[in-house]
DNA sequence: AACAAATTATTTGTATACAAAATTTTTGTT
DNA sequence: AACAAAAATTTTGTATACAAATAATTTGTT
């Protein structure tokens, strides 16, 4: 089998295409993809543990740490220390973080719009759709 | 918008649980995803140079190098100068990299069709047709 | 032939990403 | 209270990945 038929290589192809479309649209505002996530994420509950943010966009608890290191020193947001639990951190927005919801989310929506207006309103849902089944199914093997 | 319906994240998350998994079934043959996608490559024609290997499959330049180096500790390959054009690198297969062909062949081809299982014939074209769209629109802009 | 431009691969720097180990703190059990 | 187990985060180590810069070589132009 030819490896640019391989599901794996697909996925991964297509993924890279829309990774980098949208690096290049966050890029002005010096943002990346997952930092966006993060944001994301603050904007719709602040002070979240760097834990439920992982949980929530699926990454690994110490990819977080790094990732949240280069966002404080950028200024968008603050580590900071639960006193109900020492073990845990809040994660905070900082102005700068808060002020970026508007402009991102627009930035965000189009890009999305833009990605899958190659497909008819049916073929975007059953695409978003089977994304969602592959995702879902392997995580439970 | 909630950065889970994004398109973006619905992509990563797919293909993070696709790559994991066959990461996983490759890991008794000590190879990762994307070293697999070389040796492909290579069995399909041997002695290409890191240049042809990185376009067909769609990495940067400076991304092979490591690569290479790796599955060149490993003995899977080797790297042998071209004599007709002394820029060029030709990455020539070993003994070892020409035997896992038929091993990796098999427990790839099963991994895809486990990961495609969960769609029906028509459904399966349509997601693999519905990425290969993205993945090209998107490098035309 | 001389030299600018292009090409090939590598190096350097930065950003994800995960696994495994380590640290600190909390929870549960005896 | 003592201590094992679990939980939250970080650290360390390894592997992708890309961009920009570099080095060596080849190609194209004059």
């Amino acid at each position: 089998m030819e490896v640019t038929q391989c599901i794996n290589f697909l996925l991964t192809r297509a993924q890279h295409s829309v990774l980098s479309y949208f690096r290049s649209r966050l890029d002005e505002y010096d943002v990346t993809p997952v930092q966006y996530g993060i944001l994301s994420c603050l904007w719709c509950k602040d002070g979240q543990t760097a834990t439920e943010i992982a949980q929530r966009i699926c990454l690994d608890g110490s990819t977080i740490t790094g990732i949240l290191d280069r966002m404080e020193n950028k200024g968008l947001l603050e580590r900071q220390s639960d006193p109900n639990d020492r073990r845990a951190i809040r994660v905070v927005l900082s102005d700068k973080g808060r002020q970026l919801e508007k402009p991102l989310g627009e930035v965000v929506k189009a890009s999305n719009q833009r990605v899958l207006d190659i497909f008819t309103k049916e073929e975007q849902e059953l695409f978003v759709e089977s994304l969602k089944r592959v995702a879902d199914n392997i995580s439970k093997w």
